[in-house]
DNA sequence: GACCGCAGATCAAACGTTTGAGTTCATCGA
DNA sequence: TCGATGAACTCAAACGTTTGATCTGCGGTC
C-alpha cells in the first residue's frame, strides 16, 4: 500500500554522475565500445550504487527482442519426476539471468494451448519441453519456429535440441542388481513404447539380463501414471509371475506395489522391484523402494544450458546425452531370489 | 534454424489498413475513445487477421509498467501439496493473460533470494508467497514495497492479502471420521506450531473431539517432511500408543506409516491414519490412505485472483478465507477401534 | 454567415534501453 | 604548422506500444 515509488532509470543514474545515459549503459554492460577515463567510471559506479539502480528488464527486452526468460512445458507437475528436473533449470536460469516461467498443462491435450501461448506472446525466448503428449511431428514442425526449443528427457528425430540421461545405462544397473541378486525370471513395466525414452529403458535392461540368460518379460503400460502401473501389474501377477520386477519410472513402481500387496505375494521375498528415478518418497513406500537414482537435476540444469545456447544461435551439439553416475539405492524393495 | 522472421507490429497492421497506429491500438483494447466507422474497424479487423498480429507484450509493458507476469515463491516442488495450488494459480494466471514465473527456493533459506531478485528485476507484478520460512516480520516488511504480494496458504499478521483454505472445518471433518469409527484415544501429528496453518489444523481437530470427550495427544514435528512425520511417529509409538492419528499433511501421514510398519503395528486395525490434502498418490500407499481432500486448486486460483487485485489498486477483503468443500475420501487406512 | 459540436480520425511524446555515428579537444609526427 | 590520430564523450534514432491533444470536415443552430 505504502508509496510504490518508481524505481531510478539510466537517466538517473547519469544525470548524478553528470554524463550521457550511453555511457552508463555500456557501463553496466561492460561493452567493449566503452572508453572512459577512471574518474569518470568511478563517479558513475557511485551513482548507480547510490541510486541502487536496476536495469529495467522490460525496456531492455524492447531494444533487444528478447524475454530473459524461458518457458517450461509440462504435463503435469503431480509426477515427482519432474520436481528435480524443474528445480534444475530454474537454478541453471537464475545463474544466467532469466526467469522460468511455467507452461503446465491444465489437462491432457491442453499442453499444446500452453505451448502456443507461450510463443505467440513473447513472453519467453525459447522453450523447455518435457511433455510426452506433444507428437514429434507437432514438434518438428514447431522446432525452429516462433523460438527455440530443446526437447528434455526425449529425443526427437530430426531435432538436435534434446537432452536426455543415459537411460540405457541406468536400466542396466538396475538389471545388473536384479541379475546379482539371482533373479533369473524378470519382468519389466515400461511407459509407453512410442516415447523413445520408454525403449530405451527397455533396451538398457533387456541386454544386460539377457546377455546373462535370465528370462525378460515385457509388460507395456499406456501410461506413465500410478494407476497405470497398477494395472498392469494386476495382470502380471495373474499370469506366471516373474521373481523380479523392474519398473521403468517411480510412478509405475508405486503401482507395482499396491498390486503386489493386494495380490497377497510377498514384497521383496516374493517379488523384488526396482525403480528407475529416485524420489524423497522412495523411503516411505512399503516397502522402501529400491531404485536407479538419475541425474534429473543435472538434466533440467543441461537443457536450459542448451535452450540459451540456441537462443543466442550457438551451434548446439546433435544430441547431447548427459551421462553422469546413475547410482543405485538399495532398499527393502529388493532381496536375494528365493528358490 | 529456419527463418525466424519478425512477428507484424501494430504499424504493420496500421498501414495495411491505412490507418493511424493509434486506432489499432484503441481497437485491440476496446479503449472507450476509440471512434470510428464500421467501415474502418471492419478493415483493421481484416488486417489484423490477416497478418495474424499479436501485440508485443514487451513494449506494452514498457509503456504501462507492466510485466503482465506474477511470480510464485515456493519452497520445493516435491511436496505434492503444491502440485494442485501451482496448477490452480496457473490457469486462473492464463485466464488474466498472465505468465506464472517460479521462484522456487534452491534450498532452505534461498527462498529469499529468490523473491528479491524477481521483484528487483521487474519481472513480475507481484508475488504469490507459500513458503514457510519467509518470517512473519521479513513478509510484513516487505508487504507493500516494490511489489504487492498475496500470501497463500497462511496468514500473517498485518498483511491483507492471504488466502487459506479453512482448515479447521478439514481438520474438524478428520475428527469427525476418526471419532465415528469409534476411537477414543486420538493424537495428532501437527506441522510445527509456529506456522498458523498447523495451528488451526490443532485446533479443529482438538475442538471436535474434545466436545466428543476424546482423548488427543499432541506431537509436533518440527517440519513438514515425512522424515519428521516419521521421526514423531516412531517416538509417539514407544510410548503407550493411540488407536489413531491425524497427520495434518500428506508428507507427515507418509511418514507415520512407516513407522507404524516399522513398529509392526496392523494398519488399520491397530493404528488408523488419516492425513489432510488429498494426492494421486494416497491410493498407492499401503495401505492407501484415508484423506480430506482440501480446495488446493480453487487455493491457488483464488490466491492469484486476489493478487490480480491488489496490483490493479483494488481493495482486498481482510483475510479471505476460502471454504468451499473438503471433501473426505475414505481409503484403507481407517477402520473401526478395536474395543 | 458565423459558430458550435461532434464524428472520425491523426499526431507526437513517452516508457527505459541500446548502439552506430557523430563531436570535441589535446597530442603527435613530419 | 597542419592535419591526422585517438581518447573521451555526446547525439539521436530505434524497439512497439499507449494516450492525451489536435486536426478536419460537415450538419445543424441562431
Amino acid at each position: 500500500m505504502s508509496g510504490r515509488r518508481k524505481p531510478p532509470t539510466l537517466r538517473d543514474v547519469a544525470q548524478l554522475a553528470g554524463v550521457d545515459p550511453s555511457v552508463v549503459s555500456r557501463l553496466v554492460n561492460r561493452s567493449p565500445a566503452l572508453n572512459i577515463s577512471d574518474e569518470t567510471r568511478v563517479r558513475v559506479e557511485a551513482a548507480i550504487e547510490e541510486l541502487g539502480y536496476q536495469p529495467n528488464l522490460t525496456a531492455r527486452g524492447l531494444k533487444l527482442r528478447r524475454a530473459f526468460a524461458v518457458g517450461f512445458i509440462l504435463p503435469e507437475l503431480e509426477n515427482p519426476v519432474y520436481a528435480p528436473i524443474v528445480r534444475g533449470a530454474d537454478l541453471a536460469a537464475q545463474e544466467i539471468g532469466f526467469g522460468l516461467v511455467l507452461g503446465a498443462a491444465t489437462g491432457p491435450g491442453d499442453t499444446e494451448g500452453a505451448f502456443l501461448r507461450l510463443l505467440q506472446e513473447g513472453r519467453v525466448d525459447g522453450l523447455l519441453i518435457a511433455s510426452t503428449v506433444l507428437t514429434d511431428d507437432y514438434l518438428r514442425e514447431k522446432d525452429g519456429g516462433t523460438a527455440p526449443l530443446v526437447v528434455v528427457n526425449r529425443r526427437v528425430q530430426g531435432i538436435d535440441a534434446s537432452v536426455t540421461v543415459d537411460d540405457e545405462a541406468g536400466s542396466a544397473i538396475a538389471s545388473r542388481h536384479l541379475l546379482d541378486l539371482g533373479h533369473r525370471r524378470l519382468a519389466v513395466i515400461t511407459g509407453p513404447l512410442e516415447v523413445d525414452t520408454s525403449r530405451r529403458r527397455l533396451v538398457g535392461f533387456r541386454r544386460v539380463a539377457e546377455a546373462d540368460g535370465a528370462e525378460v518379460e515385457v509388460h507395456e503400460a499406456p501410461s506413465f501414471s500410478a494407476t497405470s502401473g497398477y494395472e498392469v501389474a494386476k495382470d502380471m501377477l495373474d499370469r506366471r509371475a516373474p521373481t523380479a520386477v523392474f519398473a521403468s519410472t517411480v510412478t509405475l513402481a508405486l503401482g507395482v506395489l499396491r498390486a503386489g500387496h493386494e495380490a497377497g505375494v510377498a514384497l521383496p521375498d516374493d517379488l523384488s522391484v526396482i525403480a528407475l528415478h529416485d524420489t524423497p518418497l522412495a523411503d516411505f513406500t512399503q516397502p522402501p523402494l529400491t531404485t536407479v537414482a538419475m541425474p534429473l537435476e543435472e538434466l533440467g540444469a543441461a537443457a536450459l544450458r542448451i535452450l540459451k545456447d540456441r537462443i543466442d544461435g550457438r551451434p548446439v551439439t546433435p544430441a547431447l546425452v548427459d551421462a553422469p553416475a546413475a547410482r543405485l539405492h538399495v532398499r527393502g524393495s529388493t532381496a536375494v531370489a528365493r528358490r
